[in-house]
DNA sequence: CCGTATTTCTTTAAGCTTCAAATAATTGGC
DNA sequence: GCCAATTATTTGAAGCTTAAAGAAATACGG
């Protein structure tokens, strides 16, 4: 504690500095290793990151998926799915039909095509991965997924507080 | 190890598994956190993120930046910069000038009413991150902070072995 | 000096992203 | 069955982002 001139009680601008300067580093770790990421996937594959993501969510969605599910699972907006499988289609990687039960549903799915082009993807983006992440031991790798999973739950309990 | 009918090693598609699990959950921590430091900046200030995040970067640079500063401490392209400071300059935020040793230059600062408004955001902002690491302790948020730093290091490394 | 390379910034085209409003289909209560 | 509320998706406007190419100024080797 430190009192200035007129003996108050003052509060240092640290008073949440280890938690902020915990963000700004989760943000570097992530933006470091999206854009690399992000490079390789142009360099190798002429594909973008969002694209990318998209079909790896349809790769372990064998029946298919429809479009709000996709958008909660990559946490994007509907608007920006929309346009994602509109150009995947478009592209020939994914198919696309209205539910037979519910006609405001869209179901999408990986076409042959588009599975075989994103497997030959992922074998590669998996390498990258490992290597990105070569100089953690297996025990940093547990504990990280540890501490991450904590963050997780508290930042979402944080959000639901905000939305009620 | 799992041996197949003709007892050969078969790799699982486990090899790297770990790493792109860790690789998943990282991006998922940063994308809610983002999504929710974004809400509230919207919510509050209505100010966007990346217009918040370069305004904190030229909070720390009294004397001012270049965009080329700008552009690396942001890990984002020069032609970002170029429109996000046309903006911020065209709202009165910012000002920005050409150096006078080097007219290839242009450095920005904030502005007086920049400046405070910034500040202002900027101590919400912090009770905010507060709020979304809360249940992590101290030793947590330690421990953290040093398998980032650990993670960003190897993934600097992965980049550069790749550029070279 | 001169010319070439480098650095700094802007521009352009394409795509990504959000938010908010609009549209369309379904569900549920009465 | 009908109407209101809900759910799924699309649309539109604005802004963000990148990669690549170009313009302007500086640095540097010969």
């Amino acid at each position: 504690m430190i009192l200035d001139s007129e003996t108050k009680a003052v509060e240092l601008p640290n008073e949440h500095g280890d938690e902020l300067r915990l963000w700004l580093r989760l943000l570097t770790c992530t933006t470091l290793i999206e854009g690399e990421v992000r490079g390789r996937l142009r360099e190798r594959f002429d594909v973008t990151l969002p694209r990318f993501d998209l079909m790896a969510q349809l790769d372990k969605a064998p029946e298919g998926m429809t479009l709000s599910d996709v958008s909660k699972r990559m946490m994007v907006s509907n608007g920006n799915v929309t346009g994602l499988v509109e150009r995947l289609v478009e592209s020939g990687h994914l198919d696309r039909r209205t539910s037979e039960s519910d006609r405001r549903v869209q179901v999408i799915r990986l076409t042959k095509a588009g599975r075989a082009e994103f497997r030959r993807m992922a074998a590669e983006h998996e390498t990258w991965i490992a290597d990105i992440f070569a100089e953690l031991t297996p025990r940093d790798v547990r504990e990280l997924m540890r501490l991450l999973a904590k963050t997780k739950g508290s930042a979402q309990k944080s959000a639901s507080r905000r939305e009620a």
